[in-house]
DNA sequence: TATACTAATGACTATTCGGTCATTTGTCAA
DNA sequence: TTGACAAATGACCGAATAGTCATTAGTATA
């Protein structure tokens, strides 16, 4: 299980530096200083690894900004923090970034660009919840308008992050990012985004959590997760996925003693969207 | 030079289906109908290629914008105008899009990322000139977060193009997106982008077009272009580059004239640069 | 028709890659 | 010390690749 994590850090260097083709196993393998055998006892093939590596690190994001949407943060700080979040991200994992959001070689991939488009989805509902906590009724065309715009501020502002290291003022960048969305929001009069062209975007992928994939998904976290009130917790979590008796806020509190483990977000995520919590 | 044409366009099809690491020489002369022999004919190398077809397809796109950005449209409609020019410029070579500004593989290539990052600051110089044109005086410490937005507003709306063939109104879209401009440039009040920030992140390739290099290209272009006004006026340039004489008003003429054959817009870009018109 | 020249071919080479597997090394309990 | 098991090795394989070059096909001139 470390010797994966060695491998997923060392690849993860390599990819960031001359990319996913460009980089042969018998080079990651050299940087960890491991044999070429060891490599094929913790990844099947190549594919695999860049495949665990993706989802790896956009889990961890989509589950770091959804975790500060959901918080029960005062509305005026909401955003700052939302962008805060975004960019602390990108300045510690600016190499993931540059692997991840740019090396779109990804996509010729068939599996790898379903899960990527999954994840930007992911990211598009956790920005429309926060639009909608925030504004309610005051948006009612121009909310994935707003979305869009939103994304296309991180895109353009984590260049600063992702090809140079120059220090930044990340309280600044969020202040100034969450003026100008406000702003957006207030003002935006003239609609492009329409529900229904999202929804065409996002086609294929808007498939719910399947109640078996779940619980293997589930099944596969139990293992190596030590006696104590998390894993009872997420025990319960699997029974009630499986014959669901109890009530909401018993649900979400359960989905919150898991959500404390920072390896366990992820699950945690997923049996909240499965209940819509 | 027609083979040329053929193979880059046909290498355009495979990249943007496969990846550029992806495709072997073998499958684009295959497209082709050529042998492999002939590809060397015309490309030294597989890198030259991917390096000419950034060159063709990028400059179009700086020069497009940039003729727009230049006309004499009136304030009102300029920035509807730049979006327009923009986004059917993805929709028309979707495929390019889909290598050029994705395929980030390219930048590993040392001397593809410089060219990338130049043509990037020229396209901000270009949305900064019509900012400047639209508000003068107006913004004075927010013009950069403004250009940085629409550069953002550009990522996220190319997308629409470059991921589904959804068929789309331009002109709705540009009026939005212009209606989105408008508003950011009125009511920010709090910048991130200095001036400063923006020399850093551009470092090395703000470089002044050399005279030299400028001839080159001058004396590139002169060859295969037939007796007429259009060569007569690159021509007399070429001299007023050794030795300037002619006022502006008179070399911007000259400029515009080789501006009319779509083919040496791009010499006229540069040659403008040169004069600082 | 003969000659001279260029354009085009595709078999070939040297290299590199992802992936395998017989073998060795390390680590326990007996 | 022995033996049994798992972890790790790296030589090796077939496949595929970028790039070469002796040869051929095509064409224009005399």
């Amino acid at each position: 299980m470390l010797k994966k994590q060695l491998i997923m850090e060392k690849a993860l260097e390599l990819f960031s530096e001359q990319g996913f083709e460009a980089t042969s196993v018998q080079q990651i393998t050299e940087r960890c200083g491991i044999s070429k055998g060891a490599f094929y006892l913790s990844f099947k093939t190549k594919d695999e690894l860049i495949i665990s590596m993706v989802e790896h690190y956009l889990q961890r994001f989509v589950t770091d900004v959804d975790q500060v949407v959901r918080s029960s943060l005062s509305k005026d700080i909401i955003l700052v923090e939302f962008y805060k979040s975004i960019f602390q991200a990108f300045k510690n994992n600016a190499a993931s970034a540059r692997v991840f959001f740019n090396e779109k070689v990804l996509l010729t991939k068939k599996e790898l660009f379903q899960k990527i488009i999954a994840y930007d989805a992911d990211m598009s509902k956790t920005i429309i919840y926060m639009l909608e906590q925030l504004y309610q009724d005051e948006l009612h065309e121009t909310k994935y308008d707003v979305m869009y715009c939103i994304k296309g501020f991180m895109k353009s502002y984590s260049e600063l992050f992702i090809f140079s290291d120059i220090p930044l003022d990340l309280d600044q960048l969020a202040k100034s990012l969450a003026e100008k969305t406000e702003i957006i929001a207030r003002h935006t009069t003239i609609p492009f985004i329409t529900e229904e062209l999202v929804q065409l975007t996002a086609e294929p992928c808007n498939e719910e959590v399947s109640q078996e994939s779940l619980l293997e998904l589930i099944e596969q976290h139990l293992d190596g997760f030590e006696e104590s009130i998390e894993r009872e917790s997420l025990e319960l979590l699997k029974f009630q996925v499986e014959n669901p008796t109890y009530s909401k806020p018993i649900l979400k509190g359960l989905i919150e003693n898991i959500r404390l483990q920072p390896d366990y977000r992820w699950v945690a995520y997923v049996i909240a969207k499965y209940f819509n919590i």
